[in-house]
DNA sequence: GGGCTAATCCCCG
DNA sequence: CGGGGATTAGCCC
Protein backbone atom coordinates (compact mmCIF):
# COMPACT_ATOMS: atom_id res chain seq x y z
CA UNK A 1 0.00 0.00 0.00
CA UNK A 2 3.00 2.52 0.99
CA UNK A 3 5.14 1.36 -1.94
CA UNK A 4 3.89 3.67 -4.62
CA UNK A 5 4.52 6.76 -1.94
CA UNK A 6 7.16 5.34 -0.24
CA UNK A 7 9.28 4.95 -3.78
CA UNK A 8 7.89 7.97 -5.44
CA UNK A 9 11.22 9.62 -5.42
CA UNK A 10 12.90 6.56 -6.87
CA UNK A 11 15.31 7.68 -9.38
CA UNK A 12 14.95 6.30 -13.12
CA UNK A 13 17.33 5.65 -15.55
CA UNK A 14 20.59 3.92 -15.09
CA UNK A 15 21.67 5.23 -11.99
CA UNK A 16 19.10 3.78 -10.30
CA UNK A 17 21.36 1.23 -9.75
CA UNK A 18 23.80 2.64 -7.97
CA UNK A 19 21.39 4.54 -5.44
CA UNK A 20 19.74 1.65 -4.20
CA UNK A 21 22.86 0.38 -3.44
CA UNK A 22 24.27 2.40 -1.59
CA UNK A 23 20.65 3.13 -0.06
CA UNK A 24 20.47 -0.81 0.55
CA UNK A 25 23.75 -1.39 1.61
CA UNK A 26 23.08 2.06 4.21
CA UNK A 27 19.95 0.37 5.53
CA UNK A 28 22.05 -2.46 6.72
CA UNK A 29 24.34 -0.59 8.05
CA UNK A 30 21.90 1.19 9.99
CA UNK A 31 20.35 -1.99 11.39
CA UNK A 32 24.36 -2.80 12.30
CA UNK A 33 24.40 0.71 14.21
CA UNK A 34 21.32 -0.17 16.41
CA UNK A 35 22.66 -3.49 17.52
CA UNK A 36 26.33 -2.20 18.03
CA UNK A 37 27.32 0.22 21.20
CA UNK A 38 26.90 3.63 20.22
CA UNK A 39 30.10 4.85 18.76
CA UNK A 40 30.99 1.86 17.09
CA UNK A 41 30.27 3.67 13.64
CA UNK A 42 33.32 2.65 12.27
CA UNK A 43 32.93 -0.58 12.78
CA UNK A 44 29.75 -0.55 11.40
CA UNK A 45 30.74 1.54 7.98
CA UNK A 46 33.36 -1.14 7.82
CA UNK A 47 30.83 -3.75 8.24
CA UNK A 48 28.81 -1.98 5.57
CA UNK A 49 31.38 -1.73 3.10
CA UNK A 50 32.04 -5.21 3.14
CA UNK A 51 28.58 -6.46 3.46
CA UNK A 52 27.45 -3.96 0.78
CA UNK A 53 28.73 -6.40 -2.63
CA UNK A 54 27.18 -9.31 -1.02
CA UNK A 55 24.13 -7.62 0.02
CA UNK A 56 23.41 -5.66 -2.97
CA UNK A 57 23.79 -8.63 -4.55
CA UNK A 58 21.34 -10.70 -2.47
CA UNK A 59 18.97 -8.06 -2.40
CA UNK A 60 18.80 -6.55 -6.18
CA UNK A 61 19.22 -10.28 -7.19
CA UNK A 62 15.76 -10.50 -7.14
CA UNK A 63 15.16 -8.58 -10.07
CA UNK A 64 11.39 -8.58 -9.19
CA UNK A 65 12.18 -6.01 -6.21
CA UNK A 66 14.47 -4.06 -8.45
CA UNK A 67 11.22 -3.27 -11.05
CA UNK A 68 8.85 -2.55 -8.54
CA UNK A 69 11.46 0.25 -6.87
CA UNK A 70 11.54 1.61 -10.59
CA UNK A 71 8.88 4.55 -10.28
CA UNK A 72 8.55 7.53 -12.65
CA UNK A 73 10.89 9.89 -11.58
CA UNK A 74 9.88 13.13 -9.82
CA UNK A 75 12.66 15.43 -8.65
CA UNK A 76 15.97 14.86 -7.83
CA UNK A 77 15.82 13.08 -4.34
CA UNK A 78 15.17 9.64 -5.17
CA UNK A 79 17.29 7.57 -3.69
CA UNK A 80 17.60 9.38 -0.48
CA UNK A 81 13.83 8.42 -0.19
CA UNK A 82 13.88 5.26 -1.38
CA UNK A 83 16.30 4.43 1.63
CA UNK A 84 15.11 6.42 3.87
CA UNK A 85 11.95 4.46 3.41
CA UNK A 86 14.34 1.25 3.11
CA UNK A 87 15.02 1.44 6.32
CA UNK A 88 11.41 1.73 7.08
CA UNK A 89 10.78 -1.15 5.33
CA UNK A 90 14.53 -3.01 6.57
CA UNK A 91 11.91 -2.80 9.82
CA UNK A 92 10.32 -6.05 8.53
CA UNK A 93 13.24 -6.95 6.02
CA UNK A 94 16.59 -6.42 7.46
CA UNK A 95 18.35 -9.11 8.27
CA UNK A 96 20.12 -7.51 11.54
CA UNK A 97 17.85 -6.10 13.64
CA UNK A 98 14.00 -5.63 14.05
CA UNK A 99 13.71 -2.85 16.80
CA UNK A 100 14.20 -0.04 13.83
CA UNK A 101 11.43 2.01 14.58
CA UNK A 102 12.59 2.60 17.51
CA UNK A 103 15.35 5.37 16.69
CA UNK A 104 15.82 8.91 17.87
CA UNK A 105 15.95 11.61 15.64
CA UNK A 106 19.34 12.03 15.97
CA UNK A 107 19.63 8.44 15.18
CA UNK A 108 17.21 8.85 12.18
CA UNK A 109 19.80 11.45 10.83
CA UNK A 110 22.40 8.94 11.03
CA UNK A 111 20.29 6.71 9.42
CA UNK A 112 19.61 8.33 6.90
CA UNK A 113 23.03 9.62 5.77
CA UNK A 114 22.84 9.56 1.76
CA UNK A 115 19.32 9.41 1.73
CA UNK A 116 16.31 11.44 2.42
CA UNK A 117 16.01 15.11 1.01
CA UNK A 118 12.29 14.83 1.48
CA UNK A 119 9.23 14.85 4.00
CA UNK A 120 6.15 14.76 3.96
CA UNK A 121 5.84 12.37 1.05
CA UNK A 122 4.34 9.44 2.64
CA UNK A 123 0.52 9.40 1.83
CA UNK A 124 0.30 12.50 -0.59
CA UNK A 125 1.73 10.54 -3.41
CA UNK A 126 -0.36 12.44 -5.76
CA UNK A 127 0.25 16.07 -4.23
CA UNK A 128 4.40 14.82 -4.24
CA UNK A 129 3.91 13.86 -7.68
CA UNK A 130 3.08 17.16 -9.23
CA UNK A 131 5.26 19.13 -7.27
CA UNK A 132 8.82 18.29 -6.70
CA UNK A 133 9.00 18.74 -3.21
CA UNK A 134 12.55 21.07 -2.41
CA UNK A 135 12.36 21.17 1.73
CA UNK A 136 15.16 19.34 2.69
CA UNK A 137 15.96 17.42 5.62
CA UNK A 138 18.39 18.41 7.77
CA UNK A 139 21.14 15.87 7.94
CA UNK A 140 24.74 15.24 8.36
CA UNK A 141 27.23 12.55 7.05
CA UNK A 142 28.60 10.65 9.84
CA UNK A 143 31.90 11.46 11.64
CA UNK A 144 33.26 8.17 9.63
CA UNK A 145 32.24 9.53 6.39
CA UNK A 146 33.62 12.73 6.62
CA UNK A 147 36.38 11.46 7.67
CA UNK A 148 37.16 9.19 5.14
CA UNK A 149 36.15 11.84 2.66
CA UNK A 150 38.36 14.22 4.30
CA UNK A 151 41.38 12.09 4.08
CA UNK A 152 40.27 11.51 0.28
CA UNK A 153 39.92 14.83 -0.07
CA UNK A 154 43.60 15.33 0.84
CA UNK A 155 44.54 12.79 -1.62
CA UNK A 156 42.74 14.01 -3.72
CA UNK A 157 40.16 17.11 -4.40
CA UNK A 158 39.18 16.51 -7.41
CA UNK A 159 38.06 12.76 -7.86
CA UNK A 160 36.94 11.32 -10.66
CA UNK A 161 33.91 9.35 -11.22
CA UNK A 162 35.70 5.99 -10.93
CA UNK A 163 36.99 7.01 -7.58
CA UNK A 164 33.73 8.48 -6.30
CA UNK A 165 31.66 5.64 -7.08
CA UNK A 166 34.12 3.55 -5.17
CA UNK A 167 33.89 6.13 -2.50
CA UNK A 168 30.47 6.07 -2.13
CA UNK A 169 30.16 1.85 -2.20
CA UNK A 170 32.26 2.08 0.32
CA UNK A 171 30.87 4.90 2.60
CA UNK A 172 27.51 4.26 1.73
CA UNK A 173 26.50 7.11 -0.01
CA UNK A 174 25.30 8.09 -3.31
CA UNK A 175 27.66 9.49 -6.06
CA UNK A 176 26.03 12.52 -6.20
CA UNK A 177 26.64 13.42 -2.99
CA UNK A 178 30.00 12.52 -3.02
CA UNK A 179 29.69 14.59 -5.95
CA UNK A 180 28.58 17.16 -3.47
CA UNK A 181 30.60 16.58 -1.10
CA UNK A 182 33.78 17.17 -2.79
CA UNK A 183 32.48 20.11 -4.36
CA UNK A 184 31.17 21.65 -1.01
CA UNK A 185 34.43 20.84 0.41
CA UNK A 186 36.44 22.65 -2.39
CA UNK A 187 34.21 25.27 -1.99
CA UNK A 188 34.93 25.69 1.78
CA UNK A 189 38.41 25.05 1.27
CA UNK A 190 38.14 28.37 -1.35
CA UNK A 191 36.19 30.30 1.05
CA UNK A 192 39.00 29.49 3.90
CA UNK A 193 41.94 30.24 1.66
CA UNK A 194 40.34 33.53 0.56
CA UNK A 195 39.93 34.29 4.20
CA UNK A 196 43.58 33.58 5.34
CA UNK A 197 44.62 35.92 2.42
CA UNK A 198 42.42 38.32 3.97
CA UNK A 199 44.09 37.69 6.98
CA UNK A 200 47.16 38.24 5.40
CA UNK A 201 46.42 41.35 3.25
CA UNK A 202 44.96 43.05 6.38
CA UNK A 203 48.42 42.41 8.17
CA UNK A 204 50.08 44.07 5.52
CA UNK A 205 47.63 46.36 4.96
CA UNK A 206 48.09 47.30 8.88
CA UNK A 207 51.91 47.35 8.14
CA UNK A 208 52.16 50.05 5.30
CA UNK A 209 49.59 51.96 7.70
CA UNK A 210 52.20 52.05 10.20
CA UNK A 211 54.87 52.91 7.80
CA UNK A 212 52.98 55.65 6.47
CA UNK A 213 52.51 56.91 9.74
CA UNK A 214 56.23 56.99 10.54
CA UNK A 215 57.15 58.48 6.98
CA UNK A 216 54.55 61.08 7.87
CA UNK A 217 56.49 61.68 10.75
CA UNK A 218 59.97 61.87 9.39
CA UNK A 219 58.44 64.32 6.62
CA UNK A 220 57.96 67.04 9.02
CA UNK A 221 61.76 66.59 10.00
CA UNK A 222 63.19 68.87 7.50
CA UNK A 223 66.27 66.83 6.77
CA UNK A 224 65.79 65.99 3.36
CA UNK A 225 67.48 62.14 2.53
CA UNK A 226 66.21 62.42 -1.24
CA UNK A 227 68.90 65.43 -2.27
CA UNK A 228 71.11 65.17 0.04
CA UNK A 229 70.61 69.09 0.38
CA UNK A 230 71.24 70.10 3.77
CA UNK A 231 68.20 70.22 6.65
CA UNK A 232 66.24 73.41 6.30
CA UNK A 233 63.92 74.33 9.04
CA UNK A 234 60.53 75.02 8.77
CA UNK A 235 58.41 74.18 5.81
CA UNK A 236 59.93 73.49 2.97
CA UNK A 237 58.01 73.40 -0.55
CA UNK A 238 57.18 70.96 -2.26
CA UNK A 239 58.44 73.01 -5.46
CA UNK A 240 61.83 73.55 -3.70
CA UNK A 241 62.16 69.77 -3.03
CA UNK A 242 61.96 68.93 -6.60
CA UNK A 243 63.98 71.58 -7.54
CA UNK A 244 67.02 70.03 -5.46
CA UNK A 245 66.61 66.89 -6.34
CA UNK A 246 66.59 68.59 -9.57
CA UNK A 247 69.64 70.02 -8.79
CA UNK A 248 71.60 66.95 -8.18
CA UNK A 249 70.13 65.32 -10.89
CA UNK A 250 71.67 68.40 -13.21
CA UNK A 251 75.07 68.16 -11.20
CA UNK A 252 75.76 65.13 -12.63
CA UNK A 253 73.95 65.59 -16.29
CA UNK A 254 76.56 68.43 -16.23
CA UNK A 255 79.47 66.41 -15.81
CA UNK A 256 78.27 64.59 -18.76
CA UNK A 257 77.96 67.26 -20.94
CA UNK A 258 80.89 69.02 -19.99
CA UNK A 259 83.06 65.85 -21.36
CA UNK A 260 81.18 65.51 -24.07
CA UNK A 261 81.27 69.36 -25.44
CA UNK A 262 84.69 69.03 -24.59
CA UNK A 263 85.47 66.12 -26.61
CA UNK A 264 83.69 68.19 -29.44
CA UNK A 265 85.55 71.72 -29.21
CA UNK A 266 88.91 70.19 -27.83
CA UNK A 267 87.82 72.73 -25.04
CA UNK A 268 88.04 71.35 -20.76
CA UNK A 269 85.94 72.59 -18.28
CA UNK A 270 86.31 72.59 -15.37
CA UNK A 271 83.06 73.63 -13.34
CA UNK A 272 83.00 73.88 -9.86
CA UNK A 273 79.04 74.39 -8.13
CA UNK A 274 78.79 78.03 -6.70
CA UNK A 275 76.34 77.66 -3.46
CA UNK A 276 74.96 80.85 -3.79
CA UNK A 277 73.32 80.26 -6.84
CA UNK A 278 73.22 76.76 -6.10
CA UNK A 279 69.41 77.20 -4.56
CA UNK A 280 67.42 78.29 -7.17
CA UNK A 281 68.23 75.37 -10.24
CA UNK A 282 72.20 74.36 -9.48
CA UNK A 283 74.67 76.27 -11.61
CA UNK A 284 78.51 75.73 -12.06
CA UNK A 285 81.05 77.93 -13.82
CA UNK A 286 83.15 77.24 -16.39
CA UNK A 287 84.38 79.09 -19.38
CA UNK A 288 81.41 80.17 -20.95
CA UNK A 289 82.83 79.04 -23.95
CA UNK A 290 80.60 76.64 -23.96
CA UNK A 291 79.22 75.38 -27.44
CA UNK A 292 77.19 72.99 -29.22
CA UNK A 293 78.23 70.50 -31.19
CA UNK A 294 78.58 71.79 -35.16
CA UNK A 295 75.14 70.27 -35.79
CA UNK A 296 73.62 70.82 -32.84
CA UNK A 297 71.14 73.36 -33.87
CA UNK A 298 70.03 71.97 -37.38
CA UNK A 299 72.15 74.16 -39.81
CA UNK A 300 73.05 76.51 -37.61
CA UNK A 301 69.69 77.97 -37.00
CA UNK A 302 67.66 77.96 -34.42
CA UNK A 303 65.70 74.80 -33.29
CA UNK A 304 62.50 73.96 -34.12
CA UNK A 305 60.87 74.58 -31.37
CA UNK A 306 59.26 70.88 -32.12
CA UNK A 307 62.21 69.50 -31.70
CA UNK A 308 63.51 70.81 -29.02
CA UNK A 309 61.04 69.72 -26.63
CA UNK A 310 62.29 66.21 -26.52
CA UNK A 311 65.05 65.69 -28.93
CA UNK A 312 67.77 63.52 -27.38
CA UNK A 313 71.25 63.92 -29.26
CA UNK A 314 74.00 61.34 -27.51
CA UNK A 315 72.04 60.96 -24.76
CA UNK A 316 71.36 63.94 -23.56
CA UNK A 317 68.07 65.79 -23.59
CA UNK A 318 68.56 69.33 -25.77
CA UNK A 319 66.20 71.00 -22.67
CA UNK A 320 68.41 70.12 -19.75
CA UNK A 321 71.70 71.17 -21.90
CA UNK A 322 70.34 74.31 -22.65
CA UNK A 323 69.18 74.79 -19.30
CA UNK A 324 72.96 73.99 -18.45
CA UNK A 325 74.35 76.63 -20.90
CA UNK A 326 71.80 78.79 -19.44
CA UNK A 327 73.21 78.84 -15.55
CA UNK A 328 76.71 78.14 -16.83
CA UNK A 329 75.92 81.69 -18.57
CA UNK A 330 74.50 83.31 -16.02
CA UNK A 331 76.84 82.37 -13.14
CA UNK A 332 79.34 83.93 -15.54
CA UNK A 333 77.39 86.66 -15.64
CA UNK A 334 77.17 87.32 -12.44
CA UNK A 335 80.87 86.61 -11.45
CA UNK A 336 81.83 88.81 -14.44
CA UNK A 337 79.45 91.75 -12.86
CA UNK A 338 80.57 91.34 -9.36
CA UNK A 339 83.99 90.90 -9.93
CA UNK A 340 87.05 93.65 -9.44
CA UNK A 341 90.44 93.94 -10.17
CA UNK A 342 92.20 92.29 -11.66
CA UNK A 343 89.73 90.76 -13.46
CA UNK A 344 88.53 94.11 -14.97
CA UNK A 345 90.84 97.04 -15.52
CA UNK A 346 90.08 100.20 -15.68
CA UNK A 347 89.65 102.05 -19.06
CA UNK A 348 91.99 104.55 -19.92
CA UNK A 349 88.86 107.36 -19.74
CA UNK A 350 87.92 105.63 -16.65
CA UNK A 351 84.38 105.28 -17.96
CA UNK A 352 84.42 101.80 -17.96
CA UNK A 353 86.22 98.20 -16.94
CA UNK A 354 88.33 96.15 -20.10
CA UNK A 355 88.40 92.45 -19.30
CA UNK A 356 92.03 91.01 -18.66
CA UNK A 357 92.02 88.56 -20.90
CA UNK A 358 94.27 86.25 -19.24
CA UNK A 359 92.69 86.86 -15.91
CA UNK A 360 89.63 85.65 -17.21
CA UNK A 361 91.15 82.77 -18.21
CA UNK A 362 92.75 81.40 -15.35
CA UNK A 363 89.77 82.95 -13.23
CA UNK A 364 87.03 81.01 -15.64
CA UNK A 365 89.35 78.05 -16.58
CA UNK A 366 88.76 78.52 -20.04
CA UNK A 367 90.58 77.94 -23.21
CA UNK A 368 89.58 80.40 -25.72
CA UNK A 369 89.22 79.22 -29.32
CA UNK A 370 91.95 78.47 -31.51
CA UNK A 371 91.60 81.35 -34.08
CA UNK A 372 88.84 83.43 -32.38
CA UNK A 373 89.20 86.65 -30.48
CA UNK A 374 87.18 88.21 -27.68
CA UNK A 375 86.52 91.14 -26.47
CA UNK A 376 84.06 92.22 -23.02
CA UNK A 377 83.40 95.63 -21.64
CA UNK A 378 81.25 96.12 -18.44
CA UNK A 379 79.84 99.35 -17.26
CA UNK A 380 77.39 100.78 -15.24
CA UNK A 381 74.30 103.27 -14.71
CA UNK A 382 71.34 104.22 -13.31
CA UNK A 383 68.01 103.84 -15.26
CA UNK A 384 64.36 105.14 -13.90
CA UNK A 385 62.86 101.45 -13.82
CA UNK A 386 62.75 98.98 -10.98
CA UNK A 387 64.66 95.82 -11.84
CA UNK A 388 61.43 93.77 -12.38
CA UNK A 389 59.67 96.07 -14.81
CA UNK A 390 63.36 95.96 -16.83
CA UNK A 391 63.72 92.47 -16.47
CA UNK A 392 60.34 91.75 -17.53
CA UNK A 393 60.65 94.08 -20.67
CA UNK A 394 63.68 92.26 -21.45
CA UNK A 395 62.14 88.79 -21.18
CA UNK A 396 58.98 89.72 -23.41
CA UNK A 397 60.11 89.76 -27.22
CA UNK A 398 57.81 92.58 -28.03
CA UNK A 399 58.74 95.08 -25.49
CA UNK A 400 62.14 94.24 -26.13
CA UNK A 401 61.90 95.34 -29.56
CA UNK A 402 59.84 98.06 -29.26
CA UNK A 403 62.49 99.44 -26.38
CA UNK A 404 65.48 99.03 -28.95
CA UNK A 405 63.63 99.42 -32.09
CA UNK A 406 66.51 100.86 -33.80
CA UNK A 407 69.16 97.47 -33.39
CA UNK A 408 66.21 95.31 -33.13
CA UNK A 409 64.49 94.62 -36.61
CA UNK A 410 62.71 91.96 -35.17
CA UNK A 411 62.70 89.48 -32.52
CA UNK A 412 60.54 86.48 -31.40
CA UNK A 413 60.36 83.93 -28.75
CA UNK A 414 61.00 80.62 -30.26
CA UNK A 415 60.65 78.49 -27.61
CA UNK A 416 60.05 78.63 -23.74
CA UNK A 417 62.10 76.40 -21.94
CA UNK A 418 61.12 77.49 -18.58
CA UNK A 419 58.49 79.86 -17.94
CA UNK A 420 59.44 80.75 -14.54
CA UNK A 421 58.93 79.32 -10.69
CA UNK A 422 56.09 79.40 -8.73
CA UNK A 423 53.96 81.92 -11.34
CA UNK A 424 56.47 84.49 -11.09
CA UNK A 425 59.34 85.51 -14.40
CA UNK A 426 62.27 84.25 -11.80
CA UNK A 427 63.80 81.38 -13.93
CA UNK A 428 62.50 82.32 -16.91
CA UNK A 429 64.69 81.01 -19.97
CA UNK A 430 63.35 80.92 -23.59
CA UNK A 431 65.29 80.87 -27.04
CA UNK A 432 65.11 83.84 -29.55
CA UNK A 433 65.73 84.94 -32.64
CA UNK A 434 66.08 87.96 -33.86
CA UNK A 435 66.95 90.13 -36.47
CA UNK A 436 69.50 92.89 -35.52
CA UNK A 437 70.57 95.93 -37.45
CA UNK A 438 72.50 98.74 -37.70
CA UNK A 439 70.87 101.28 -39.74
CA UNK A 440 73.45 102.09 -42.05
CA UNK A 441 72.96 100.75 -45.58
CA UNK A 442 76.70 99.27 -45.30
CA UNK A 443 75.35 96.28 -42.74
CA UNK A 444 73.48 94.07 -43.62
CA UNK A 445 70.92 92.66 -40.77
CA UNK A 446 72.22 89.59 -39.14
CA UNK A 447 69.64 86.56 -37.85
CA UNK A 448 70.95 85.06 -34.60
CA UNK A 449 69.73 82.99 -32.04
CA UNK A 450 70.26 83.07 -28.71
CA UNK A 451 69.37 81.72 -25.00
CA UNK A 452 67.78 84.30 -22.78
CA UNK A 453 67.57 83.72 -18.88
CA UNK A 454 66.36 85.57 -16.07
CA UNK A 455 67.04 84.84 -12.26
CA UNK A 456 66.16 87.47 -9.50
CA UNK A 457 69.40 86.48 -7.37
CA UNK A 458 67.96 88.30 -3.89
CA UNK A 459 65.23 90.83 -3.14
CA UNK A 460 65.40 93.34 -5.67
CA UNK A 461 68.30 92.26 -7.40
CA UNK A 462 68.04 90.44 -11.01
CA UNK A 463 69.98 89.39 -13.55
CA UNK A 464 69.31 88.75 -17.33
CA UNK A 465 71.76 86.76 -19.41
CA UNK A 466 72.35 86.13 -23.30
CA UNK A 467 74.13 83.49 -24.67
CA UNK A 468 74.58 82.44 -28.40
CA UNK A 469 73.91 79.04 -28.98
CA UNK A 470 75.07 79.24 -32.73
CA UNK A 471 79.21 78.17 -32.78
CA UNK A 472 81.21 80.70 -35.02
CA UNK A 473 81.60 79.60 -38.70
CA UNK A 474 84.33 78.99 -40.74
CA UNK A 475 82.33 80.23 -43.77
CA UNK A 476 80.29 83.22 -43.44
CA UNK A 477 77.09 83.13 -46.05
CA UNK A 478 74.86 84.46 -42.99
CA UNK A 479 75.39 82.27 -40.71
CA UNK A 480 76.95 84.02 -36.96
CA UNK A 481 80.61 84.99 -37.17
CA UNK A 482 79.93 86.44 -33.85
CA UNK A 483 79.17 84.42 -31.00
CA UNK A 484 77.63 86.53 -28.03
CA UNK A 485 79.56 84.92 -24.84
CA UNK A 486 77.42 85.06 -21.43
CA UNK A 487 76.43 88.70 -21.52
CA UNK A 488 73.39 91.19 -20.54
CA UNK A 489 73.20 92.73 -17.28
CA UNK A 490 72.40 92.92 -13.39
CA UNK A 491 69.39 95.06 -12.21
CA UNK A 492 69.61 95.89 -8.31
CA UNK A 493 67.19 98.06 -7.03
CA UNK A 494 68.15 101.46 -5.18
CA UNK A 495 65.27 103.94 -4.71
CA UNK A 496 62.55 106.55 -6.02
CA UNK A 497 62.01 103.73 -8.64
CA UNK A 498 66.00 103.93 -9.84
CA UNK A 499 67.65 100.60 -10.77
CA UNK A 500 71.44 99.98 -10.81
CA UNK A 501 72.58 98.14 -14.37
CA UNK A 502 75.63 96.69 -14.57
CA UNK A 503 76.28 95.60 -18.25
CA UNK A 504 78.50 93.26 -19.50
CA UNK A 505 79.06 92.52 -22.62
CA UNK A 506 81.11 89.66 -24.46
CA UNK A 507 81.68 88.31 -27.66
CA UNK A 508 84.17 86.14 -29.98
CA UNK A 509 84.57 86.26 -33.21
CA UNK A 510 86.62 85.73 -36.34
CA UNK A 511 88.65 88.80 -36.41
CA UNK A 512 89.10 88.48 -40.27
CA UNK A 513 85.69 87.41 -40.95
CA UNK A 514 85.01 90.44 -38.94
CA UNK A 515 87.17 92.90 -40.73
CA UNK A 516 86.30 91.52 -44.14
CA UNK A 517 82.41 92.08 -43.25
CA UNK A 518 82.26 95.21 -41.46
CA UNK A 519 85.26 96.81 -43.54
CA UNK A 520 82.54 99.36 -44.73
CA UNK A 521 81.36 100.07 -41.43
CA UNK A 522 85.32 100.35 -40.55
CA UNK A 523 85.97 102.94 -43.04
CA UNK A 524 82.78 104.74 -42.05
CA UNK A 525 83.94 105.41 -38.50
CA UNK A 526 82.24 102.97 -36.76
CA UNK A 527 84.87 100.35 -35.52
CA UNK A 528 84.06 97.05 -34.39
CA UNK A 529 87.50 97.46 -31.88
CA UNK A 530 86.26 97.29 -27.87
CA UNK A 531 87.18 100.68 -27.19
CA UNK A 532 84.59 102.23 -30.06
CA UNK A 533 81.91 99.96 -28.43
CA UNK A 534 82.90 99.74 -24.62
CA UNK A 535 82.61 103.85 -24.96
CA UNK A 536 78.44 103.65 -25.91
CA UNK A 537 78.20 101.40 -22.61
CA UNK A 538 77.45 104.24 -20.42
CA UNK A 539 75.53 106.16 -23.32
CA UNK A 540 73.60 102.98 -23.45
CA UNK A 541 72.44 103.50 -20.10
CA UNK A 542 71.51 106.52 -19.91
CA UNK A 543 69.81 106.17 -23.56
CA UNK A 544 67.30 103.64 -21.62
CA UNK A 545 66.69 105.72 -18.90
CA UNK A 546 65.86 108.37 -21.40
CA UNK A 547 63.71 106.00 -23.42
CA UNK A 548 62.16 104.41 -20.54
CA UNK A 549 61.49 107.56 -18.28
CA UNK A 550 59.86 109.36 -21.25
CA UNK A 551 58.27 105.96 -22.16
CA UNK A 552 58.46 106.76 -25.97
CA UNK A 553 59.82 104.46 -28.71
CA UNK A 554 63.07 106.30 -29.55
CA UNK A 555 63.69 106.42 -33.01
CA UNK A 556 66.71 108.24 -32.48
CA UNK A 557 68.97 106.27 -35.03
CA UNK A 558 71.71 107.99 -34.06
CA UNK A 559 72.09 106.39 -30.87
CA UNK A 560 75.65 105.20 -30.59
CA UNK A 561 74.31 102.24 -28.19
CA UNK A 562 72.32 101.02 -30.51
CA UNK A 563 74.76 100.66 -33.02
CA UNK A 564 76.60 99.17 -30.52
CA UNK A 565 74.86 96.64 -29.32
CA UNK A 566 74.09 95.52 -32.59
CA UNK A 567 77.37 94.63 -33.27
CA UNK A 568 77.79 93.10 -30.40
CA UNK A 569 74.91 90.46 -30.93
CA UNK A 570 75.73 89.98 -34.49
C1' DG B 1 21.27 36.14 13.23
C1' DG B 2 25.31 34.12 11.60
C1' DG B 3 27.96 30.01 10.59
C1' DC B 4 28.09 25.54 8.73
C1' DT B 5 26.76 22.08 5.58
C1' DA B 6 24.10 19.42 2.25
C1' DA B 7 21.83 20.19 -1.69
C1' DT B 8 20.02 22.79 -5.80
C1' DC B 9 20.11 25.77 -9.76
C1' DC B 10 22.34 27.65 -13.49
C1' DC B 11 26.04 28.84 -16.52
C1' DC B 12 29.99 27.61 -19.06
C1' DG B 13 33.60 24.96 -21.26
C1' DC C 1 28.40 16.17 -18.53
C1' DG C 2 31.02 17.99 -14.89
C1' DG C 3 32.87 21.95 -12.43
C1' DG C 4 32.09 26.06 -10.18
C1' DG C 5 29.51 30.10 -8.47
C1' DA C 6 25.42 31.52 -6.38
C1' DT C 7 21.82 30.30 -3.70
C1' DT C 8 18.70 27.72 -0.70
C1' DA C 9 17.30 25.08 3.23
C1' DG C 10 17.89 23.27 7.63
C1' DC C 11 20.16 23.01 11.88
C1' DC C 12 23.18 24.57 15.63
C1' DC C 13 25.20 27.92 18.65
Amino acid sequence: MNFGSLFDNTPGGGSTGARLLSGLSYGNHTAATNVLPGGAMAQAAAAASLFSPPLTKSVYASSGLSLALEQPERGTNRGEASMRNNNNVGGGGDTFDGSVNRRSREEEHESRSGSDNVEGISGEDQDAADKPPRKKRYHRHTPQQIQELESMFKECPHPDEKQRLELSKRLCLETRQVKFWFQNRRTQMKTQLERHENALLRQENDKLRAENMSIREAMRNPICTNCGGPAMLGDVSLEEHHLRIENARLKDELDRVCNLTGKFLGHHHNHHYNSSLELAVGTNNNGGHFAFPPDFGGGGGCLPPQQQQSTVINGIDQKSVLLELALTAMDELVKLAQSEEPLWVKSLDGERDELNQDEYMRTFSSTKPTGLATEASRTSGMVIINSLALVETLMDSNRWTEMFPCNVARATTTDVISGGMAGTINGALQLMNAELQVLSPLVPVRNVNFLRFCKQHAEGVWAVVDVSIDPVRENSGGAPVIRRLPSGCVVQDVSNGYSKVTWVEHAEYDENQIHQLYRPLLRSGLGFGSQRWLATLQRQCECLAILISSSVTSHDNTCPFLTHLSLCLT
